[in-house]
DNA sequence: TTGTTTCGCGAAAACGTTTACGTAATTAAA
DNA sequence: TTTAATTACGTAAACGTTTTCGCGAAACAA
């Protein structure tokens, strides 16, 4: 590797202090404008950048944030992430990624891991394995923390969530309107209050309309793929749903598969519909109707919430910010 | 924030020196394994975790990678960094993500942003706008870099890419095999050697088997969405191929949605076949033929390979690995 | 016994910054 | 004129580690 080139050299090579230099790069005012273009210049000649362990070590900054989430390889989360990136870009800021795998352990780890001055802050979406409040409650004591799409409630910390309630109730009247009256409902996230948000629109959607739910027509999202499959079919064949309301994307491969080998004619015997970000809804075998979240405007909202916190301005009004889904009517749910 | 607890604090109230301490963290052989054990108990005790800034600034390593990619939202290179994320963790090491969204520029201001200590090394799949080799020659002699299915050839650097030329081949075969005589090749990565050999493939299948290749059936690929569309829909009215082989996954939306607006029925009239690493790909209408990179195994050796090197384990035999695609034939080739 | 190793630990420097404080020179106020 | 304030810069400490070097005590060899 070449020469280290330090403050130090540039203030040897410009027969100033070190403190000059340090003080000249960062734009002080103790400085003269005359000083610190030498100082400007010099540097950009030699290519100069500071060091950033020095940087941080004495300033306790890192420009850096952690993103903590389930999966990178997830419509939703890989789109979050880039609006994260956007705004984290115009900060100057560097991102680091860890996965979680659902695993409240892992999750737990990383997040620990963070708190001895690697990062100035943190954005997540909690695991869906376990409801631990107790751990966030503390953890958000410690350090700057902004949760997106999977919160945690009543915690002193910013959360960016979406309209899961409504338009889950709305995407249910859409089913009631085509016809349907059985109406299944493959259930995710269900310890998280987005997952319950969801189910509780469907139930009330129901409700509301003078439907009867039903346990038998409830799948639990379960780790094993092969297990949903066959959850799923198993339901279609015992109980015959006219629809099936998908409460996350996951589920998508399995619910077509499973109509699919059930020989079932989407949508003409059976409609369905899902939560998504897929691309690639509108060119599925028959097209499928979405719940599409705002996923790159809530990783940039989540992410300037951050840094408004970082850099001490006042959160405008309260905590909860909540972004509106749009339902994407097309042929799984034909009407 | 609570107090600090640091090497400092648990040299006081075990009653020896900080180098004691340090030796003894770092499991140093100087050190009396009844001494390391008093530190790692305290230490556990007391949720003592190091540093991160100090540690690099004294050690010279960070115990992180950056990973410099077009863009997250690709199931290509999501994938691969589940893969790249897998092994760090291994390691123990963070990893840093940054997006060129195909941005020569933003792809140097990255890299160089990381050559003063800010990681131990880098992973890259480059931007496809342009091919600067000259850059690369230069960066890779600053820093630890393993490049992966975008690569700079003729650099001394490892590469972990894939068979390329010889499934291009494969699949043209396919096409052919198939009936297809006038089969039109959506062009992506031209600047790129993946891209160039890909084509290589398509025009070498097509002259062992006496077609005859057209300029009038390539169609390059434009950031435009829009511009993509109408470039594919010129082509199907204008010079009517019997399929569309695609080298991009960005071309599969356009490509599908072309035909249908033409009212063209796939296999029947024309036939789709694209690299691509869409989960739905069975799912759409119809279910798409596709070349699959193991996107997720090329992210892991891609950073087995950058630790080895960090680790100055010697590389087994070469700078090339290459892994192979798979060629999943479905509905849109019809045979 | 004496001499030589080995073992276990501590003192102190170093990594490259930032920053509190001091100070000389210049300018403004009295 | 004297005094106070301002400007522009330097000295040195500090951030929390790692690591070189040295040293006394114990263990071994002669």
């Amino acid at each position: 590797m070449a020469e280290a080139v330090n403050i130090k050299r540039l203030a040897q090579e410009l027969n100033i202090s070190i403190a000059t230099v340090s003080k000249a790069l960062n734009d002080s005012y103790e400085i003269s404008l005359k000083t610190k273009n030498r100082v400007w210049d010099l540097a950009k000649e030699l290519n100069y950048t500071p060091n950033p362990a020095a940087s941080n070590l004495r300033s306790n900054k890192t420009k850096t944030i952690a993103v903590v989430i389930p999966c990178v390889a997830n419509n939703f989360f890989s789109l979050s992430i880039m609006g994260i990136e956007e705004i984290a870009r115009q900060y100057g800021y560097h991102v680091l990624i860890y996965q979680t795998h659902e695993n409240i352990e892992a999750e737990k780890a990383f997040t620990n891991s963070l708190l001895n001055g690697r990062v100035d802050g943190i954005l997540t979406s909690v695991s869906s394995s376990e409801y631990n409040s107790e751990y966030y409650a503390n953890l958000v004591k410690k350090i700057p923390l902004v949760f997106f799409d999977r919160v945690y409630q009543d915690l002193d910390a910013v959360k960016v969530t979406t309209d899961d309630y409504e338009i889950a109730y709305q995407a249910t009247e859409h089913l009631i309107d085509c016809g349907c009256t059985k109406i299944a409902y493959l259930f995710g996230l269900e310890n998280l209050p987005a997952g319950k948000a969801r189910f509780s629109g469907y139930l009330d959607a129901l409700r509301t309309h003078g439907l009867a739910a039903s346990d038998h027509l409830i799948v639990k999202y379960h780790e094993d793929e092969e297990f949903n499959l066959q959850q799923i079919e198993e339901l279609l064949e015992k109980y015959k749903p006219d629809a099936l309301f998908s409460s996350i994307e996951e589920f998508i491969i399995p619910a077509y598969c499973a109509c699919r080998e059930s020989g079932l004619q989407i949508p003409d015997e059976i409609k369905i519909l899902s939560f998504s970000n897929l691309s690639t809804a509108k060119l599925l075998s028959p097209a499928l109707t979405t719940i599409s979240q705002p996923a790159f405007e809530i990783g940039r909202e989540a992410a300037k919430c951050l840094f408004k916190i970082l850099n001490n301005k006042q959160l405008d009004d309260e905590q909860n910010i909540i972004l509106k889904s749009v339902l994407v009517k097309r042929e799984s749910t034909g009407c």
